[in-house]
RNA sequence: GGAAAUGUAGCUCAGUGGUAGAGCACUCGGCUGAUAACCGAGCGGUCACAAGUUCAAGUCUUGUCAUUUCCA
């Protein structure tokens, strides 16, 4: 019985796509990675790759996901990350663990009240009250849940999996019930305290700003043109500083009135200089002596050289400490009403420098940090004598009710009129101003609630050793140095939108008491009412009699304040699942968490929140292993900016290129390593050129030759042919070394080693296995679906979208994401093997340079190629192989020692090992190298002599160089031997030869033409006499070559031939069969 | 102003104290019925600068400069 088959052949692959349409040779990949993520939606495969680990038992993988602040669409950096936080759970999935990835929101802070602000159209604090708190806070609810939707298309659209159902936002009533609990905690380790700080502070919006608002963005610090103002102060102590006039310089002469002491720097020299005519008079002044020449004109002097000349003494600023001086304003001169016993006084600050100014600095406490913390350690408070508006208050009684900028002027005026000032100049700078409102900001001394974290530091120090950082010099630099100068944390906001500070204090302090709560419980205890709503203004509403007070008149009142925001966010291990208050066991087993990644500026952000709060509460490290990543920047290497428009628009790549090539691009980069990287379209292409196109180019060409054999593949190692072994043993050192590496975090090295593989594999292995697969070689399909499929395991977690496509299509299994990480051990090891093979490359690689010198190209055949190299023996296996590769009749492989190189006219040449003989010879090293690099040595029977001094093993190295020159032969070099390549062309080889070139134009004219491979055609040849002969001496590698079923090779004219060999030409005629 | 990191080919980066490499780009040549590819050759360097340690420094030390980031 005979059957006509009109069908196409059955499709095997890609298997799972059931269609009869095979691979495509150029898929669209954000196509693909379409189709793929509609998959797992509906496959379930997230939810799938967690749940069959917790079905197994299997250990965990605890990853934290830092909150983003999500008020606004996500930008490069958060993709960043998002990769990176993707890739390595896909990763500790596969090797077993089960990784939860639970979304969290940061919610909270000023940001959101930031665009609240904007969007009503209100700006600062008053505007709000007037507004309504409520209203206000119901407002910013809304507001930064707004764009959760679009970052969730985003993060979808990036295969990154995270769960989003089951997401945590820092607003919610559980989280914050936490994040109160540990607040109770620290207090109740007395790590709480309040305080006055100098922060910056906006006067139009009366609110104070974060360090986060201050680089909101480039506006906020501007040049900006101040008086600068340089005041005498007359020392009133006793001793031969008496009556002595201090010069102290400032910026801010609106701070004058509440000066309260002096500040020198310790190791600068200050000149006492006797200015017989100052613009003062005959005076004594105190100046820095680096800073003399700079007043040259005030004190009258004509030149440097006289001012030094009137220097009588010069102190070291360690030795003025304690000296006296005489106020300018009497504002605070009353000791019934202020502690100013050790006001007015030089104090030693290591701060302060000699190079404005100067080298003395004015101490105006609640106006400068530094100021703070030099007075307060002296035992000067901190008097604050400007309002919220930023004007003077009553104590200052002069200029009280002016704005203290406004007061400047006056202030000035007084001075001069007073005889204080010896100089006022304008002076540029570069100052803070608000980022809403635009005005220039002051620096001002308010309330606030600290964690004293400076107690705490040693410790932190400590557990900081216990955690791994990627980059390594993080710890002990950019964290640990951080550490090691950390200062209390400033943890209260003047603001609306926060958890609260949950401290209620008595209204009356004469009945003082101050209650501190951590839980819903205790406040149903004490106010009769269990709050439903931890936010303002609702929380303020909790009013209680002040239980100490018999009077029964005052009231427990909640401070006003709330919670920084980065306080919430560091709460995150335990707050994100109500701990204490619910699953203690949870919490127990996932902290410290595995893994956490975020970019460099989290370090001291987010990083160094949860290392105070799980330091100051746990006694533990929050994060076993941590990775601050490098930013990302625009094609021009600047900061990616909008209006520069310097970076390619984040969805016109996600539809060109894709998510992985992004994904690829970001994650091979050094950025992991903490390095910073340009984005640009080319970097992006370069990706999907090395490592998309030759893997998919690969999967294509397994699908398409399986499928025109019919063939369905199963693994196997079992194949014994050369190139097969050879290319098992290659995945198994892939296996292995991206293993390594992605333990480590290291998904830079890790791109590399994929890079390398995917190009021996399709430029070595495919490439000169190509035959077998046309023949249909069971056992080079067998290989090839087992290296591909082990292949797209690795590559998972790099490729994730596109290794699953080419993963199914090979299996059609569920999902490559499911499966356990392919194991090393599994595969062939064969060291010799990959040696050989490496030897026999680099073999055809300078046998193709060789025909490149003799310019013979490659599709004309030679007779032979000599390969020597030491260990000959077990390359022989490999002749036939490179005799393909390089298109030559034999390949004669011979053993390489000094008879045979000598034989072939080659010279061998000395290489000194420095590292050898470098320790026994000392300094003659030099010589010795120099003198081998010129040739002059000699080979004796004990060794190598070089300059009178006897080399032995392994001290030198002989290695061949190509000496004589040969019409005949071509010789090179290789690393451990040379080849020989016989140049000689016979007419049997160049008729070959052009029948070989005849055949490859032929394949052109079928490809131009639009012919399927499988087409038969019929030939016309039209060509000189000459090569009629040659070409009919071949015809039948024609035909076999091209698929003809009938040839015609004829002699004639032809006007426009194609060129074959050295001289002929020739007209193709072909038609469809 | 302070801290940290980084300075190696035109670009992106490797580089155990032993006498400088890869990929990309560029130029030229070759090869190609999976490939958007590939192969070969060429071009390209004061390893930021300077001192020091060493027989020997891109590598270790110190200083300077530049860039970046973080903090002021």
């Amino acid at each position: 019985m005979f059957l006509t088959v009109t069908s196409p052949k059955a499709v095997m692959y890609p298997k799972h796509r059931n269609s009869s349409q095979g691979p495509i040779a150029s898929p669209s990949f954000p196509e693909l990675e379409k189709e793929v993520l509609a998959y797992w939606d509906k496959d379930g495969t997230f939810q799938e790759s967690i749940d069959q680990r917790a079905a197994a038992d299997a250990p965990e993988f605890v990853f934290y996901d830092g909150p983003p602040f999500a008020n606004g669409l996500p930008h490069y950096g958060h993709l960043l990350t998002g990769y990176a936080k993707d890739l390595v759970p896909r990763y500790q999935t596969m090797r077993g663990k089960r990784v939860e990835r639970r979304f969290g929101w940061d919610t909270h802070g000023l940001p959101a009240e930031v665009e609240a602000e904007r969007l009503l159209g209100i700006s600062g604090r008053p505007e709000i009250e007037k507004f309504g708190v409520a209203k206000f806070n119901e407002f910013c609810k809304t507001s930064v849940l707004k764009y959760t939707e679009d970052w969730r298309s985003y993060i979808t659209r990036q295969a990154r999996w995270v769960d989003f159902d089951n997401d945590y936002k820092t607003l919610d009533q559980n989280y914050t019930e936490s994040v109160i609990w540990a607040f109770q905690q620290l207090h109740n380790k007395g790590l709480i305290y309040e305080g006055f700080k100098v922060l910056a502070y906006c006067w139009r919006c009366e609110t104070p700003l974060s360090n986060h608002e201050l680089k909101m963005d480039d506006e906020v610090y501007r040049d900006r043109q101040d008086q600068s103002v340089t005041v005498t102060f007359p020392v009133t102590s006793q001793g031969e500083l008496a009556g002595v006039k201090i010069l102290a310089w400032t910026t801010t002469p609106w701070t004058l009135p509440t000066n309260f002491a002096l500040a020198v720097g310790p190791n600068i020299e200050y000149s006492l200089v006797h200015a017989k005519n100052s613009d003062l008079g005959d005076e004594k002044f105190l100046i820095a002596s680096a800073l003399l020449p700079n007043y040259l004109k005030e004190l009258g002097f004509e030149d440097v050289e006289s001012a030094q000349a009137a220097v009588s003494k010069t102190y070291l600023g360690s030795d003025l400490g304690g000296i006296k001086y005489e106020p300018i304003f009497d504002f605070y001169n009353d000791p019934s009403k202020f502690s100013i016993e050790n006001a007015w006084q030089v104090l030693v600050g290591d701060y302060v420098t000699a190079e404005d100014g100067t080298g003395i600095v004015h101490q105006a406490p609640a106006y400068g940090e530094d100021d703070q913390m030099l007075c307060n350690a002296a035992g000067i408070p901190t008097y604050v004598s400007v309002n919220e508006r930023g004007e003077f208050t009553s104590l200052i009684g002069t200029y009280e009710g002016q704005h203290v900028f406004e007061a400047n002027k006056p202030i000035t005026q007084d001075l001069k009129a007073n005889g204080r000032l010896i100089r006022q100049a304008s002076y540029d700078h570069s100052y803070p101003h608000c980022y809403r409102c635009k005005n220039p900001l002051i620096y001002k001394a308010v309330s606030s609630w600290f964690v004293e974290t400076t107690k705490v530091k040693d410790r932190m120090l400590e557990l900081n050793q216990e955690i791994n950082w990627v980059p390594d010099h993080t710890k002990n630099g950019g964290f640990g140095k951080w550490l090691e100068n950390v200062r209390d944390w400033a943890i209260s906001r003047n603001r609306f939108w926060g958890a609260p500070i949950p401290v209620w204090k008595s209204d009356d302090p004469n009945y003082p008491r101050i209650d501190v709560y951590g839980s819903l419980d205790e406040m149903e205890r004490d106010f009769g009412v269990r709050p439903t709503d931890f936010h303002r203004p609702v929380i303020d509403e909790l009013t209680r009699p002040n239980p100490d007070d018999p009077s029964g008149k005052s009231t427990m009142r909640r401070v006003p304040e709330v919670l920084d925001c980065w306080f919430e966010s560091g709460s995150m291990p335990f707050a994100q699942v109500h701990y204490p208050f619910e699953n203690q066991d949870w919490f127990d087993s996932h902290f410290p968490g595995d893994y956490i990644v975020e970019y460099v500026g989290q370090t001291k952000g987010w990083f160094y929140t949860l290392h105070v709060l799980s330091t100051a509460l746990f006694d533990r490290p929050a994060f076993k292993n941590a990775v601050s990543h490098g930013i990302v920047l625009g094609n021009d290497g600047q900061k990616m900016s909008k209006s520069l428009r310097n970076y390619p628009d984040v969805n016109e790549v996600f539809d060109r290129d894709g998510s992985d090539a992004m994904r690829w691009f970001l994650m091979s980069s050094p950025i992991l390593r903490g390095g910073n990287i340009s984005v640009t379209e080319q970097g992006i292409r370069e990706g999907v050129r090395q490592a998309l196109l030759p893997l998919w180019n690969s999967y294509y060409f397994f699908a398409l030759y399986a499928n025109a054999s019919g063939y369905t593949a199963s693994p196997s190692m079992a194949s014994t042919q050369l190139l097969d072994r050879y290319i098992l043993a290659k995945t198994r050192e892939l296996i292995d070394s991206v293993t390594l590496d992605l333990d480590t975090f290291d998904s830079f090295a890790a791109s590399a080693k994929v890079r390398d593989f995917a190009e021996v594999l399709t430029n070595w292995y495919i490439r000169r296995s190509r035959d077998r697969f046309w023949e249909g070689d069971k056992d080079a399909f067998d290989t090839l679906y087992t290296v591909l499929e082990a292949a797209f395991r690795v590559i998972a977690p790099m490729l994730p979208l596109v290794a699953e496509e080419m993963w199914r299509g090979l299996t059609d299994g569920r999902s490559v994401h499911l499966e356990s990480w392919p194991e090393a051990e599994e595969f062939l090891q064969d060291a010799h093997l990959v040696r050989d093979m490496d030897a026999i490359r680099e073999a055809a690689s300078s046998g193709l340079s060789l025909r490149k010198s003799s310019g013979i190209r490659v599709r004309q055949p030679l007779a032979k190629i000599t390969v020597a190299v030491v260990g000959s023996d077990s390359l022989r296996d490999y002749a036939e192989l490179l005799a393909d590769e390089l298109n030559v009749k034999a390949v004669d492989i011979v053993e390489a020692n000094a008879e045979t190189s000598s034989s072939f006219g080659l010279k061998q040449s000395l290489a000194v090992n420095a590292r050898a003989l470098g320790p026994r010879v000392g300094k003659d090293v030099q010589r010795i190298i120099g003198q081998a690099k010129a040739g002059n040595w000699e080979k004796l029977a004990e060794g190598i002599f070089v300059d009178g001094t006897l080399l032995m093993e392994p001290e030198y190295e002989l290695t061949l160089v190509a000496d004589n020159e040969s019409s005949d032969f071509a010789v090179g070099v290789t690393s451990s031997g040379f080849i020989l390549l016989d140049t000689r062309l016979t007419p049997e080889l160049q008729s070959e030869g052009l029948a070989r070139d005849t055949i490859r134009h032929i394949q052109q004219a079928r490809k131009d033409f639009g012919l399927d491979v499988s087409d038969r055609i019929s030939l016309q040849l039209v060509c000189d006499e000459e090569s009629v002969t040659a070409l009919e001496t071949h015809s039948d590698l024609i035909s076999r070559e091209t698929l003809a079923s009938d040839i015609e090779i004829a002699a004639g004219q032809i006007s426009a031939p194609l060129s074959v060999g050295e001289t002929g030409g020739i007209a193709i005629t072909l038609a469809k069969k």
